[in-house]
DNA sequence: TTGACATATATGTCTAGACATATAATCGTG
DNA sequence: CACGATTATATGTCTAGACATATATGTCAA
C-alpha cells in the first residue's frame, strides 16, 4: 500500500472501488451508520455500469464492512464484535515452522467399542467402535504438547488402520479427512501430577488446554484434548474488525 | 436447514449453485484438488449465462473453498490449515447475552507521559501522553476477569476525557474508534497473589490470559491484558476447514 | 393522530454478449 | 530430445440493458 503502488499499479476497476471505499472506512472518514453513495453515484464517478459498482459492493458486503438494504441504500457497518482468525496448525507444521526440529510420540493407542463417556465427549449417542490415542510432541527434544484424542470409528473406519505409531493422528486426520468443521474450548488449568511428568514440568504450573471436537456433516470424527505449558506457548491470533 | 427448507426455500439460481458446489465439498464428495465442471458446463446444466455461474463460483473462491486458474479450470482446495473464527466480544455484551447481570468497576485511572515500558508495550517509538487503567469486571457479582489497558492518547486523544468511571475502555473504544485491526496472544498463568485476589480465587489457581494489542492503519490505540479465571472460563471458537 | 394504501427508488438478480489475460497444450525447430 | 513459439481455452472483467423485490415515504381516509 506504498503511494508509488496508488499510481503504479494498475488494478482492475471494480477492486479500485472496493478499495477506495475500504480506506474511506479504515481511516474513519465514513464513520458506522455512514451512508455510502448510491450505486448510480459510483456509477456516474467512475465511469463504468452498475456491475461494476455492484460488484465492488458486494464484495464489501460480504465482508461484513458494510451493510446493503433495499431502497435505502449501504452503510457502514457498525463493528459488532471483536473476531479473530486463529490458526491453529497442524502441530507439527506449527513447530517445522519456527525452525524447530519436531518430535513425535506414540504414548498409547487403543481400539475398543464406545464407553459411555467416549460417546459423551464424542457427542453421539449409539454405541460404536473407537480409537483412543495419547502421544507427545516435542520440539527440539523439549516436551511441547500432550494430545489425548478420541476417533470414532464409524466415521473414519480407515483409522482403526493407520500407522499412528509413524504419523501423529493429527496430520494423518488432516491428510485423510476431507473438509470439516470444529469447535474449539479454551481454557486453562493447573498441571497434575501425570501431566507435569508429561510435559516435564512442575506439577501445579498453569497449562493451556485446547479441546478440538470435530466433525462433518453432523458426523462426529474427532474429540481432541491438547495441553500445552501455559507459560512457554502462545496463540496468537490476528484479526479484522474490532 | 430442515428438509422442508430445502425444498420450499426458492433461493436464487446462483445461491443455489454455490450451495450445491459446497455441498459437495463439504461431503467429501468431490475430495480437495478435484476439478469442478468448467463455468460453460455449469451453464449448460443450470440453462443460465456465465455471470451468474460466475458469481457463484467467486464468492466460494473468496471463501478459499475453491481455486480458480486461468485455462485449467476450477479446483477443490486443500485445507492448509484449521483456522477458527473466535469472537472475543465486548465482556459486557458477552455476560448478558449468558443472561447474567454485568457489573464494572474502576480500580484505577491514571493519565501519564508514556515510560519506557509503556512504548514498548505499545511498540511505539516516541514518547507521548497515555492512559493507564485498571478495572473489574463481573457476572451476578462474581468477579469475571480483570482489565489491564494503556490507550495511546497520541491515537485516541479524547480517550484522556472519557469517564472510564461509569463506561468499560473496551465499550467506550468500540463505540468511539473505527474498525481497526487486532492480535490476540492467549497463555495461562498460575494467580499470583494480587491477581488472585482481584478475581477472588486462589493464589496458584490458573488463569486465561488474552494480550490484546489494537491499531488502525499502523497507528497503535490500544494494549489490553485481560485474566480469566481459567477453571471458569472458556474460550469457544467455530470453524471453517480442517 | 393513526392506519391503510399507493408510489418511488435502491438494491438483487440475471442476460447475452464482448474483449483481456494467463497458461496448458501443441507444434516446430535446432 | 530440449526448448522456444504458437494456439487454444478457461477464467477475469466489463457493458447496457432488463425485471424482481423490499421498503422508505408520501397520501388519503377514518
Amino acid at each position: 500500500m506504498s503511494l508509488a503502488a496508488d499510481t503504479a499499479e494498475k488494478p482492475t476497476l471494480y477492486k479500485r472501488i472496493r478499495a477506495d471505499i475500504e480506506k474511506r472506512i479504515l481511516t474513519g472518514e465514513w464513520p458506522p451508520g455512514h451512508r455510502i453513495p448510491f450505486e448510480h453515484q459510483l456509477m456516474a464517478r467512475y465511469g463504468c455500469s452498475r456491475m461494476t459498482v455492484n460488484k465492488a459492493l458486494s464484495e464489501l458486503a460480504q465482508a461484513d464492512l458494510i451493510e446493503r438494504r433495499r431502497r435505502a441504500g449501504s452503510f457502514v457497518r457498525r463493528p459488532q464484535h471483536m473476531s479473530a482468525v486463529l490458526k491453529i496448525a497442524d502441530i507439527r507444521a506449527e513447530i517445522t515452522a519456527l525452525g524447530r526440529t519436531y518430535g513425535y510420540e506414540l504414548i498409547h493407542r487403543k481400539l475398543r467399542a464406545a464407553t459411555a463417556a467416549d460417546r459423551d465427549r464424542l457427542g453421539v449417542k449409539k454405541a460404536g467402535r473407537v480409537v483412543a490415542i495419547a502421544c507427545r510432541h516435542s520440539a527440539d527434544n523439549v516436551p511441547f504438547a500432550v494430545e489425548d484424542r478420541l476417533i470414532d470409528l464409524s466415521s473414519v473406519p480407515e483409522a482403526a488402520t493407520a500407522d499412528f505409531a509413524r504419523e501423529p493422528p493429527g496430520s494423518w486426520l488432516l491428510h485423510h479427512v476431507p473438509w470439516t468443521e470444529a469447535e474449539h474450548t479454551i481454557s486453562a488449568i493447573v498441571a497434575d501430577e501425570r501431566t507435569a511428568e508429561a510435559l516435564d514440568i512442575a506439577v501445579g504450573a498453569p497449562c493451556l488446554v485446547i479441546d478440538r471436537y470435530t466433525w462433518r456433516s453432523a458426523r462426529t470424527i474427532t474429540a481432541v484434548r491438547l495441553l500445552y505449558p501455559g507459560d512457554s506457548h502462545r496463540l496468537v491470533a490476528r484479526f479484522e474488525g474490532g
